[in-house]
DNA sequence: GCTTGACCTCAACCAAAGTTGAGGTCCCAT
DNA sequence: ATGGGACCTCAACTTTGGTTGAGGTCAAGC
């Protein structure tokens, strides 16, 4: 299993080198030098940058991955069942933002359907209740 | 059916009045003002930040927001029928997210489940299929 | 052995979506 | 008619998640 130069990991990736280099000053991935000071990577770092994305689509913020990885070794590559550990609470923060975003399309679609466009019934409009209840607010994911 | 003042409206829609300021310099909403230069809104900026703050839970940008906004008339206030469009629209976003979502959370499973977590056959972990497909990075959502 | 593309660091910049603060005005209840 | 809370503008600052550029080094193929 080859060691990955920056740029073989960025292109099978996905991402831009740059943001490689942004990661690793946010510690969310690590890697080794050559002698002459470039980087190289073990192949796990892919699987780090995956969830990386999958986070991000899930609008969880880089500053929560860094800590859900801080529970993965440093040195030795994350073994399978502690990467099983780490995506089954990915999967759970996944589901929760699906159950909440299909909450939302049912009221947008009670609200359509019900001409209930009146501000003082329509749930959409009235903040406080479950629309409302998960912060307060159109703001990011706020991490426990 | 008065017109509220800025305070009322942040209070009434669960967002600070610094959010309507910036709103209304975005273009998002419109106020009369007072005499003495103080907004008055008309009730359906209710309605417009209950909007807004729909489009941000799914992850649409204010811009794409305000460009769709911008179909609806300026002076008179909105129709039953025309926020009823817009809100189908809306929608369509909403569920197009949710199964995004979903299939993120499929991958995820069979990724655990059948413990591929071997790099070359994930499917989290190579970009350019289903879960690299919306648009080839974690970024956010790019208007049309 | 050289050249060319990939790599290095560091600092500056960007955009979104606001918040904060300074300095000043409005208006409503007493 | 006045005091204080609500309001005004404008500029600066914040955070997240990066990108861009300058100035210089590494390494692989000819």
């Amino acid at each position: 299993m080859r060691e990955l130069s920056v740029g073989e990991a960025a292109r099978r990736a996905g991402v831009a080198v740059s943001a490689l280099h942004f990661y690793e000053r946010k510690g969310l991935i690590q890697s080794l030098r050559t002698s002459g000071n470039q980087r190289r990577y073990a192949s796990d770092v892919l699987r780090r940058i995956a969830v990386i994305r999958v986070a991000q689509r899930v609008g969880i913020p880089l500053e929560a991955v860094r800590r859900a990885f801080s529970t993965l070794p440093d040195e030795r590559t994350p073994s399978r069942e502690e990467w099983a550990k780490m995506s089954a609470a990915w999967q759970d923060e996944l589901e929760d933002r699906i159950n909440q975003l299909m909450n939302l399309k049912e009221k947008l679609t009670e609200c359509i359907g019900c001409g209930c466009l009146s501000l003082t019934a329509c749930a959409l409009a009235n903040p406080g209740d479950a629309l409302a209840a998960d912060g307060g607010g159109p703001r990011r994911w706020t991490p426990g």
